[in-house]
DNA sequence: CGTTTGTAGTTAGCCTCCTAACTATATCCG
DNA sequence: CGGATATAGTTAGGAGGCTAACTACAAACG
């Protein structure tokens, strides 16, 4: 529910009016960059719903999936391959889940008073502390997944498998090139005219 | 900003191997929709680092927009044809906006506050508020748009014509299935299988 | 005509996100 | 060894979401 947008899109033709007054205005760019960003909002509030009804906002989730990650190894046989162990400290997690340090403090500051998640100190390095899930967490992951992967599934279904891949390579074509205009990406913008005013 | 979801999408593999454990995990489903949760974040991340560069947030930013539309009719032919006159009222823009009226009421302070809107009393109905725009806001929306209008073209630049039609047209079957599921398209399920299990 | 019902806006309290600054510890290096 | 630098985690304060409850007014209706 956070990315709060117009609900109703403009119609085409509004895009095309605003096209005339600015210049910088590409209508189908715009298009496109608002299905993405209004259907993004409306699968992702389906899906919360879910986790909502069992008190866990994606925030938790993400840290729960993080942490679980791990335990669920403990069942799959040691050879399961390339999943990595996962985080442990809340500055592994944060980064993980690409939030700030504060921002995970806080989410296992919930988390632990919920008994779900246990703050141990690490015996080598006295600034560091370790994050562990609690039998109560994993009870509730093995609940609350089967319904979680049955959303997903429904959301999809309407998209046919070659659909699927399409989708999928054009989100791609699109999140490489943000990538490059990201914060971590943070090349000079060197062409651009120096408009601002 | 406000998806938070994991920066590492996992790999292909591990949702195979997630589905052997869990029958209902679709992986292709999985794929597109943390793709889909994914690139939303990044794209909407890229926009708004802009509009907080002018210390206007996205719910800011919608409001403004809601409200900025008719003055921008002033500026055209009154026959510009269907762009609605635009909500007034803070439970219109709440409405608009898909928020709360009690959010409504935090952005539309702050947004007052710094001086970008006006609260006048309606006349006929004492309960009803009227919103609009002051000389300041229109000045700040006449420079921020240019470049808000760029981010998205180039945003959007990777992907041809015809990929920016498909990529719209297999979105918007997400977003209308997706809608049947909502909260406020909430139809009965009727005809919907009994599975959901 | 007065009571009930509904609606507009606000308030209060909670959660999750942020940035900036702080504390404690570790490390590097002169 | 000892000071500068870096890192882990927290704290403080702010913004913007939410729900629930409240106030004031309007409308409906018996």
């Amino acid at each position: 529910m956070p990315l709060l947008l117009l609900k109703e899109l403009p119609r085409y033709e509004c895009l095309l009016a605003g096209a005339k007054e600015f210049p910088d205005l590409d209508p189908s760019a715009c298009e496109v960059f608002l299905h993405l960003l209004r259907t993004g909002d409306e699968v992702f509030g389906v899906a919360e719903r879910n986790l909502t009804d069992h008190n866990i906002s994606h925030g938790r989730f993400s840290v729960l999936m993080l942490l679980w990650n791990p335990a669920h190894r403990r069942v799959m046989p040691a050879s399961a391959g390339p999943c990595v162990p996962g985080p442990r400290t809340p500055a592994e997690l944060a980064e993980a889940a690409g939030v700030t340090r504060a921002t995970m403090t806080g989410l296992i500051d919930t988390l632990e008073r919920d008994g779900l998640v246990r703050r141990e100190p690490d015996p080598d390095d006295r600034r560091m502390m370790s994050v562990r899930l609690t039998a109560k967490a994993d009870t509730l992951m093995q609940t609350m997944l089967p319904d979680h992967f049955r959303i997903m599934a429904r959301l999809i279904s309407p998209l046919s498998e070659p659909e699927r891949t399409t989708l999928v390579s054009l989100l791609n074509k699109i999140l490489q090139h943000a990538s490059t205009l990201s914060p971590a990406g943070a090349l000079p913008v060197e062409i651009q005219e120096p408009a601002l005013r």
